[in-house]
DNA sequence: GATGAATGAGCATTCATTCAT
DNA sequence: CATGAATGAATGCTCATTCAT
């Protein structure tokens, strides 16, 4: 799949937003959120100041720009496949799956987002990352509500299915992404959604 | 049980160490690492810039005597509990409940720990913190392989091992510190301990 | 009277020179000559950054443009209400009269007035400014000048009678501009112009 | 008279306080308070950024120290120069000469105390400033509160008495100040000692 | 005439760290 | 041991102005 960071306008003028965007992750992803300064992000971009000030408003603006476009990119895969399952448990497994497979295709836009989620959380973003939310784990939680009405599922204080569920495959995938270990999450990702699914599962 | 960072001193002067060593750890929490500056502890220490640097060298030093601290005072209540497990089983549930039960009462040590891990990592301090953790995890890959041997547990890829083990729980504990979720993890610690066993047992 | 400033052109269209002046004379006047950035007028009039360069040419441009606009505005009281008087009292009430009156009917002009002086006087613009003045100054110059010889006013230096006339009802304007009194200065002028002229006045 | 910011310490190292408030005061004096940028009072003092924010805070805080030093340095001399009058019109002459006098001798800081007094006023300082301004005009009105019980001043609104004594007085001062007259401000007081006296007095 | 993206010099301020006393 | 004045590189950000469309 194409992600929205890789496209290059043809017609972009030198300095555009995408690719300012562009220049913004992979300084970020090199140097880490803080030490990037914008005028490390002017030079990487041939931009200017003025510009990136421009269109970002500030270096917040700009970091929460990056990232709810990376959730939104991560979303596009996951709602489809999330969609194609036909029982809780495919649910399951398409959600992990699909997130792996993002994170091993997508590194840098993985390891930003680790990053970054408390900034913008805590940021004048933080209304349009809570819309987005909402939107993401709401057909997670009827699959679940209903499979525990099935039998299918266990029926678990609400508040711990997230991590139940996604909290072992994001754990490997910052392992990952820090260099702790080697194997991609994407080729891990049957274990991990099997995991998943013995967790929460009444007769796996 | 009580931790270092509780005690006071009796007769403690205005500014000993492990006065200043407390209100770091306030400010950071309060603040964030990068936004506590070292003036900010010399403010809520009630002491002064160069008593500090006299102490610590400087704020990265700072950060790791909080944090090889906050390391050592987690292990000594971890290695008891699973010591006096007598099958893998057991011992799982050990390192889960006492690492949940730490986290719900050391919760500003344990938000800190989240926030300086990587700082510690990259700094001059690493080779204190892999000795640590090379002590750590041995004795839980030893009950690994051991119950691998015996088919109580599954053969998996040896790197994700430590994610399904503790990806749930450490995932649980950081909504909690995060304000995303109110039951605490102790509460929850017996459902993640279960979860964990599933996730690796050949037959739960 | 009507003032320039509040006339609406009934067909006008969004962005003209006068919806402009007035947008940044409020501008001025809420956030200060320095604090307004000429950006922050565009928002306010809904115009665009180009369209008040096209039609001010710069800041400074803008600036003058509303003091020539505002001295006029003025003077077109002042000279009239001065030749209907027909002795030195009655043109030194008449003066300050109608000054105060001004002030009181148009306060955010007065207080642009005080604060833009020093700006314009040192601008491109001090060619006109100086042109207004000249004009303003000379037939009270007159009058005082035939006062003196009619022995009706005292023979001061020359240079302090603007300020013995002006000075006392200018410096409540300022204090009423500046919220620091609260009476209008209209409400007083007859107390002020009494006090101007004793104070030249040979026999009060 | 010797004011504050002309001594000099003996002992002084490199860049204290006062030398840095001189310089401070020269540049703002020369360049004018927007104009003057904390690098321009670095270099003029030969001191460093680190020092003079050490020392100030911030430049709004270099701003009022002058200021309320200046305000103290003027009030040293008025309030005894008061108290030796004995006649509410020999209070005012002395008012009035001794502020013209101080003017004269202290241009730059009578400069500097117009363009700074709204800035000061609306500062983090304005309790300060207020606290002095209400020592400052106290005894002022007593002497007027006096002398209208005595039949020798006008009964005029309580409001507009500080502007008919002071406001001759402080125009001419800013002429002379801003180059528009050349008569220094203690060649006149006399002239507007008398004025300020017609204006209020019963009886001439 | 109208628009707004692009520009970049310039500014206030922060902050870890040093070192003389 | 304790103190805090001194340091200055680094940073985020502002804003008047230009100019291609």
């Amino acid at each position: 799949m194409e992600s929205v960071f890789e496209r290059v306008e043809p017609g972009a003028r030198k300095a555009n937003k995408r690719h300012i965007l562009n220049c913004a992750l992979a300084c970020f992803d090199e140097l880490g959120l803080e030490a990037t300064t914008v005028d490390t992000i002017r030079q990487r971009s041939n931009s200017s100041i003025g510009t990136i000030y421009h269109h970002f408003g500030n270096k917040e603006g700009l970091v929460a720009a990056i990232y709810l476009a990376a959730l939104d990119d991560q979303q596009a895969l996951i709602t489809p496949a999330m969609e194609l399952a036909d029982d809780p448990k495919g649910a399951i497994a398409a959600l992990i799956k699909t997130y792996m497979d993002w994170v091993s295709q997508q590194p840098r836009l993985a390891r930003f987002m680790f990053q970054a989620r408390s900034l913008v959380a805590s940021s004048h973003f933080k209304g349009e990352l809570d819309a987005r939310n909402k939107q993401r784990y709401g057909s997670l939680l009827n699959y679940l509500a209903e499979g525990v009405k099935k039998g299918e599922i266990r029926s678990l204080p609400r508040e711990t299915y997230a991590s139940l569920l996604i909290g072992q495959s994001e754990n490997y995938c910052r392992a990952w992404l820090g260099g702790r270990v080697k194997g991609t999450p994407a080729e891990h990702a049957e274990i991990f959604a099997e995991a998943a699914w013995r967790s929460v599962a009444c007769s796996p």
